[in-house]
DNA sequence: AATAGTATTAAACACTTATTTAAACTAAAA
DNA sequence: TTTTAGTTTAAATAAGTGTTTAATACTATT
């Protein structure tokens, strides 16, 4: 009765989510057939909205999962008490740019849906998270420096950190396709930008 | 007789380019359909293949257009030669936020598009225009610190001002509603921006 | 082996899409 | 005025879309 759980289902409702997940972070709503997740799911069509409902609603799901993902990337970033400007700095950019670089599609997925509908905001509770993580980290910059502190515009810092970790990401296509980098090489061109990064940071709070 | 296309009403054409322009930059390709961009030009549907063949071909068209427009953003930037390393960026960044302040949406699609269809930049030829603009600034910047030169990465450089004007540009939309911005607030944003950029990258290359 | 509940499928449905057709309109030329 | 060529329209077409149906296959328990 109510609970069998055969093995299949929840195969096959993974199977989907994850097809769903690719095509939509990568082709967007409009771009995206259900048909086409279904196909690269290996399933028929009706099973899609057999296990999800709708089109509408399985995105909602994966526009939720990507969220999560994108939050995951700025949570238990902040280092220990002892970090000095530089490791703190450096500790941040590193952890992100190495989560950003296992999904680079996500930032441009943000993005893209949000400026179609920019209530998912709102409606995506916990994404308020990254804001008050990303306040934390420039507080403490900033406390280390307090000279340098009357001069800089907290929110400006913030949106500077996120540009130069972000938007390269952002363009990664164009960058590749301009320079002539593969996948590997743009991800040793990211490993470098850490460092970058973490001088301008830290040179422009000193 | 293929081919009648003579006269053709020039208003016509235009009203459905305008509308062509303006939802396929907001929308994109798949989110944009040709009856949408008839009844936005308030013409029948027919015209609009009348006048340009094809979806498809009108796109081609409207892309060619916001390259264009892209393009000319960064034209005619270099300034004169007796400008100090902080004019010369000041000068730079300047110019290039206060046209992006024109036609905000154009970042987006761009890059958009680009993810889409990697050959876009290919097909543009006047794109490369602006990699040797960019990369004629950082030429002499550079050269103006010969010390900090050996040590300062001219494509990692180049991406990181890039990063600092456009990926504010891209995240407008979340940016406003996150910090509760109108059109008008985030223009001021952006136009205190120019110093924050500006400070930022000379710090970085005396 | 029979049963019941679930999972899966092929096919159909209703609607939207881009595109094409043929007819109607317009204005200037013959 | 009639003719002509370009412009515009309503309507049709064919393919694609999300979704649903009803029948079938499967699996686990009896």
């Amino acid at each position: 009765m109510g609970v069998k759980q055969t093995v299949s289902n929840a195969q096959t409702e993974a199977k989907i989510k994850s097809a769903a997940k690719k095509l939509f972070t990568k082709k967007g709503f409009k771009g995206t057939t259900v048909r086409a997740v279904a196909e690269d799911a290996g399933v028929n069509v009706a099973l899609v909205n057999y296990y999800f409902q709708s089109k509408e609603k399985l995105f909602d799901v994966i526009v939720a999962e990507n969220f999560k993902d994108y939050i995951e990337v700025v949570q238990g970033l902040l280092g220990s008490e002892s970090m000095s400007l530089e490791e703190r700095v450096s500790n941040y950019v590193g952890q992100v740019i190495d989560q950003m670089k296992r999904s680079p599609q996500l930032p441009m997925f943000i993005l893209r849906e949000m400026q179609q509908n920019p209530n998912l905001l709102r409606q995506n509770e916990g994404f308020a998270e990254n804001r008050s993580s990303m306040s934390l980290l420039v507080d403490q910059l900033l406390d280390m420096n307090p000279s340098r502190k009357k001069e800089i515009d907290k929110l400006q810092l913030q949106i500077s950190i996120s540009s130069l970790i972000i938007f390269p990401m952002l363009s990664r296509t164009m960058t590749m396709t301009m320079h002539g980098l593969d996948a590997k090489g743009f991800d040793a061109f990211m490993d470098k930008r850490k460092q970058v990064i973490t001088d301008m940071i830290v040179r422009y709070i000193q």
